[in-house]
DNA sequence: TATATTTGCGTAATCAATTACGTAACTAAT
DNA sequence: ATTAGTTACGTAATTGATTACGCAAATATA
């Protein structure tokens, strides 16, 4: 991904954002497994909000996240059957399924925090290093097209050039 | 993903790289729709690369956008279906499978132009309201990168730590 | 020249996530 | 109290990309 597209700047934006987001994602992966730990950077956000709440239904959770509810019951039933995690009827809403971390869950909290220590380190690091800080631009974007959608935006420049 | 998740900053580069991202590619993807014209997102890369090279290797083109070979199967069986571009046995090696635009192919180019630079306003436009530009943060990113590994530098934090 | 290695490509299997759809439980409206 | 609508969840099908594997052609080596 050279020459020919260095001059395309901002019309690939998403590309080189996913293809950044990959190269962290899979070093992450590297990371878990040079320590021998058995987890996976996909787990990390089901796991860490659940380790920060009592108990959350399906629904919540994909919400919270992001992520469509069937993406939740798959990451879920992964967590589950390492043992990380349980599930439990709600007696509330016979609907819901609550989801918390086990026991096992809980005591393996400290060792990930250790790593997850060092990978904010680094990750500290490396943003430092940035003359542009990378978390301060998504922000920005973030905050940017919270306020205004992308598509709007699109329509309003449509607009503008009649 | 909020609350929880606003106070962990490095840690979480990566998916929020994703995040944005996806919600860009899916932007582009609707304005396509909108403009009546039947491409993807994900043809870009290829589409654009053929468009400045008169043909390529499957693998070419793999190391080119950073892909895998499959990938570039899977797009150019897509783009072929559509007519945009065709495949020739390469005569000095018989191994390699040519790729190249059609006439077809070709003659959307100017269509597909007026798109992209609309695009490429729009983004230049967020760019541009940017205290922080998110392209410049990338490309520093990048560079940080490809002088020394992600791993490797975690590697390093680990013996500093000793 | 024969043999081993590498390279280019294609297919299959797998993965991670999404959309589409169905069902059961809750809520609102008449 | 019934009925209509909404919500929570689960499953299936689809998407998009990857890794694993195998074959044939080219290249290097003995």
């Amino acid at each position: 991904m050279q020459d020919v597209f260095s001059k395309l700047g901002p019309l690939i934006v998403g590309s080189r954002l996913k293809r950044m987001s990959d190269y962290i994602m899979r070093a992450g992966e590297e990371f878990y497994n040079s320590k021998g730990v058995d987890f996976e950077p996909k787990w990390f956000p089901l796991y860490y909000l659940l380790s920060h709440e009592k108990e959350l239904g399906i629904m919540d959770i994909a919400q919270k996240l992001n992520i469509s509810h069937p993406a939740v019951i798959q990451l879920a039933k992964e967590l589950e059957k390492e043992g990380w995690i349980t599930s439990t009827k709600s007696k509330e809403d016979a609907r819901k399924r609550l989801l918390k971390l086990s026991k096992k869950g809980i005591s393996l909290l400290p060792q990930l925090q250790l790593i997850w220590d060092d990978i904010r380190e680094v990750n500290r690091q490396v943003v430092e290093s940035q003359s542009t800080n990378i978390l301060k631009a998504l922000e920005e974007m973030e905050a940017f097209f919270a306020s205004k959608s992308y598509t709007e935006r699109m329509k309003e420049y449509q607009e503008s050039k009649k």
